[in-house]
DNA sequence: CTCATATTCCAAGGACCTTTAGAATATGAG
DNA sequence: CTCATATTCTAAAGGTCCTTGGAATATGAG
């Protein structure tokens, strides 16, 4: 027998919609391609893995809770983030997940190598330590991320031509790096590198992604 | 051809976890009784209105994921949720989830009445107003709810006793009703009797949970 | 010890979700 | 107009999850 009253079904119902779109993993991974621009369905397949027909089936989905909006050009339709909001839900679920699930955690060391060794710098610390002293900040995304915005005042760096541009560093001061977010493998690698050439190096902490949520200024340079 | 870079697919099936764990509407149920407060395996089944073994099953998911902790006792097992941020983050999905979804909006029309036409009023705006002016607080769950943790200055006034109480009840001042949260039919059902009768009453907007997230203070009368 | 109760474990049927093949739609190029 | 391309629609196969029956476990009572 239930209590005296009765519970209301559909709401909770409806509730379950937001979990279950963020219920699977392809899902989460289209959402973060999203976070960063907007991007069409192939694209969008591509960098996911998946068949396009499967992405559109997905991406459908996250429309259907609002959670992406799309607008056709030509013959493409390009998919996005509905809005600045579902950006910051989406940091605050991989947050919390973080803090919840050590096998998170782990998945993203044996991913990423042991993030805490890279001295990841917070978003905040990184904004005063800019203005304060002299800290070189690295974007190791691709040319055309970097042009869709940057942080002020980062050099563009694309992991691909790091190795070749070690030289053009300073070796006396501190270096950031930085890619999209939290789970890129970009700015990991980029530290590790410049630490096996002596430079000091760090990462920011969940990348671009969690710069912007925090309200920090980036730059268009296109 | 993907990317050059894979994406770390152990991290996004990780992430789904928590997307998982909050895609079903018993799971969604569950949470927020626990919200409340502890209880046994059995006192959930019942108030979900679910078999005891599927409780246990899901329950069991939530522990999983570190959502919930069981502690037992004697021959009962009793759960809560695992600490405050989960209590945080299910707040946050519950709003998040009412701004994006229009359909959720409309199932709480459907079962609790049109919210807004009950003027609710933010838990900020009564903490202000309760020391400033005279506004009469009403608590309208249980008795026992009530002692487990209640707005310091309330009244206890089950719902079940409102309607005999309603003349110890002032005409001229007004009056805020609440239950445990936001989708608790009890305090609706109350500020509609009570304007029924003369009184000038609203609702508390997110109930106890949304008053309790935003850090304002609970007394334990027990 | 035996018994009753609360919960969990295990297994299976059914429901739902994911993914893909094939067809359909829409747009632009020629 | 025809053709090529990008996307979506429809249907179906395969997988996963939800739920429940029956058995097992654990605790306390007698």
């Amino acid at each position: 027998m239930a209590e005296e009253f009765p519970f209301p079904e559909p709401v909770y119902a409806q509730l379950a919609r937001i979990g279950k779109a963020l219920a699977s993993p392809v899902r989460l991974r289209l959402l973060d391609l999203l976070d960063q621009r907007e991007r069409s369905v192939e694209e969008l397949a591509a960098a996911a893995g998946i068949g396009v027909k499967n992405a559109s089936a997905q991406l459908n989905q996250l429309r259907a809770t609002n959670l992406v909006r799309s607008r056709k050009e030509g013959t493409r339709v390009y998919y996005r983030l509905a809005d600045e909001a579902v950006a910051r839900f989406l940091g605050t679920v991989q947050d919390f997940a973080g803090d919840r699930l050590a096998d998170l955690r782990s998945a993203v060391a044996e991913e990423l190598g042991d993030l805490a060794a890279l001295e990841p710098v917070t978003a905040e610390d990184l904004s005063t330590r800019m203005t304060e002293s002299q800290v070189v900040v690295i974007d190791v995304r691709s040319a055309d991320d970097y042009e869709r915005g940057h942080i002020p005042g980062a050099l563009s760096m694309p992991q691909a031509q790091l190795r070749d541009r070690l030289s053009t560093l300073p070796d006396d001061q501190e270096i950031v790096a930085y890619c999209q977010g939290p789970y890129c493998v970009a700015s990991p690698r980029a530290v590790k590198l410049l630490r096996e050439h002596g430079h000091q190096a760090s990462s920011l902490a969940g990348g671009l992604a969690r710069w912007r949520r925090r309200g920090l200024p980036v730059t268009e340079s296109a």
